[in-house]
RNA sequence: GCCCCCAUCGACCAGCGGCCUAGGUCACCACCCUUUCAAGGUGGUAACACGGGUUCGAAUCCCGUUGGGGGCACCA
């Protein structure tokens, strides 16, 4: 079994699916993964798209058997260095008399079209170059005119295959039109260059986005004509966003770059990926390995599934929860950075308050990118601002609190959690406060929002100086609320 | 306009004629745990689009309706 899914423009949720879906299928049935890069639509695909296209693939840890870097026997794979090969086919079919040249004009067709659509007739070409007399095509050719090469498809007759996963599909042939594979430049359509390069390539299996559909008896057929063996299809349905339309860039961004960029794990991407349109009775969570071992592409959906960001966030909120920490601590490090908290070269200080932090933050994050907030207090002394002391802040014991416990933790030894925490603990008991009223103005004092790490970690990461200077400065905004409230 | 595809909780899947009083997961709600926030535990709300057949029996098969999507290019 021979795959290649074809990506034709940068990567994204939909057409990752489908790559991913290929390479399951390859994988689990044993068989060669051949990629092969349609790059012949310059105004999407240059060449910088080209290099993110590996890059995000090897991302994701989809590898190819034969494609660009491996190389393999059927290069090259980019199917813009395969036009010759696709233009001698051409030919072969204008000698065979299967393609024929037409030298209607891109005007003639237009408004041919226009004409059709108005009588309610069906658009597409109306074959009339087919019936061309041999004197009428010497004239077009004395006069030099342009043509394209076009198929020649009979009326009578159906085409019929077993999709994959749809099921039989049965294609009346008048509902086909003589379509074009050569334009008047000489250049190769999409239609004749997937046919040749999935002939060349030998590929057996052809698992692609359902907009390709009904395209595929055209595909079929011209399988047929050249010769090959007619490959294998199964389509997948599209990919939608929230509002049930097939997702594009409306919905924000789908790209991979950017879900890599928010803090999304590649595994966390793979397994929920793969349950878009495809799933097991109970499991969710599925490893590589699993997902290659149970993955069969005939129990894929044939309807469309929706792009559900919510269950995307908590399979990798579960995927991180399952990192080695030293793993984790690797991965948010670049968050780290990139929010500011740490230089582009973390100290050594830093590294083992950053490694320290990891197992405060595993329960806590779903993304990467919600790291840095959680352990910001750690790095900087963060800024208080006024409504979050004012709502934490001003009630009536506060000053009294931090003032007793400041004299308890100057007297801590040795500081560590265990006493830290026994000192606030201390204090909350001897004025019989609640938990919530003991400890939640510690939070904004150290770190600034009530929505953080572990209070007692963090003030045993920043030390006990640090500690007492920021719960100074968090009972002078407490008084000094207290007063203006108060006046 | 013509052709094709699709249709189970809000979402993703399970279901391939009786195991269905329709199962799992996310989300949502409640409770428990708890130093905030989470994580974790327990429980709960919630679906076979509609109408006809076929059959002893239908979410499962057939037909139609409705709704959604795709295609009909000298785009890919």
């Amino acid at each position: 079994m021979r795959a290649a899914p074809a990506p034709s423009g940068s990567l994204h949720v939909g057409n990752v699916r489908t790559f991913l879906y290929n390479w399951l299928h390859a994988r689990h049935t044993g068989g060669i993964f051949v990629l092969r890069i349609e790059d012949t639509d310059t105004s999407r695909f240059t060449e910088e798209a080209y290099e993110a296209v590996l890059e995000d693939l090897r991302w994701l840890g989809l590898d190819w058997d034969e494609g660009p870097e491996v190389e393999g026997p059927h290069a090259p794979y980019r199917q813009s260095q395969r036009t010759q090969l696709h233009v001698r086919a051409a030919e072969r079919l204008l000698a065979s008399g299967a393609a024929y040249r037409c030298y209607c004009t891109k005007e003639e067709l237009n408004q041919r079209r226009a004409e059709a659509m108005a009588e309610r007739r069906r658009p597409g070409y109306d074959g009339r170059c087919y019936r061309l007399t041999p004197d009428q095509i010497a004239g077009y050719e004395a006069e030099g005119r342009a043509y394209t090469v076009r198929v020649h498809i009979p009326d009578e007759g159906e085409v019929v295959f077993e999709d994959l996963v749809i099921g039989r599909i049965a294609t009346q042939l008048d509902q086909i039109d003589d379509f074009a594979i050569l334009r008047s430049d000489g250049a190769p359509l999409y239609h004749l260059a997937v046919v040749v390069d999935d002939g060349l390539m030998e590929i057996s299996e052809v698992i692609r986005g359902d907009d390709l559909l009904s395209n595929t008896p055209k595909q079929i057929l011209l399988h047929a004509t050249l010769g090959n063996p007619v490959p294998s299809f199964g389509h997948l349905p599209q990919v939608l966003g929230p509002d049930r339309k097939p997702l594009s860039k409306r919905h924000g961004s789908t790209s991979i770059a950017d879900f890599r960029e928010t803090g999304y794990l590649q595994e966390a991407l793979v397994n929920f990926l793969a349950l878009l349109g495809w799933g097991t009775a109970d499991d969710t969570i599925l490893s590589r390995e699993e997902l290659v071992l149970r993955f069969d592409i005939s129990d894929v959906h044939p309807s469309p599934a929706m792009f559900d960001t919510k269950k995307l966030d908590w399979m990798n909120g579960e995927y991180i929860r399952l990192l080695a920490d030293e793993d984790l601590t690797r991965r948010v490090i670049p968050f780290y950075i990139r929010a500011g908290l740490v230089g582009a070269q973390p100290t050594d200080d830093e590294m083992n308050k950053i490694a320290a932090a990891t197992p405060l933050i595993k329960t806590r994050i779903r993304r990467l990118d919600e790291a840095p907030a959680l352990v910001r207090g750690l790095f900087t002394r963060v800024h208080l601002d006024r409504d979050t002391a004012r709502n934490a802040l001003l009630a009536e014991h506060v000053p009294d609190l931090f003032e007793r416990t400041m004299v308890q933790l100057a007297h801590v030894d040795p500081w560590t959690k265990e006493t830290v925490e026994a000192a606030l603990r201390g204090v909350a008991e001897e004025m019989a406060l609640k938990p919530r009223n003991a400890f939640a103005p510690f939070y904004v004092a150290v770190s600034g929002s009530t929505v953080s790490a572990p209070v007692f970690d963090l003030m045993t990461l920043i030390g006990r100086e640090e500690c007492l200077l920021r719960l100074r400065r968090a009972l002078d905004l407490s008084r000094d609320l207290a007063g203006t409230a108060t006046s």
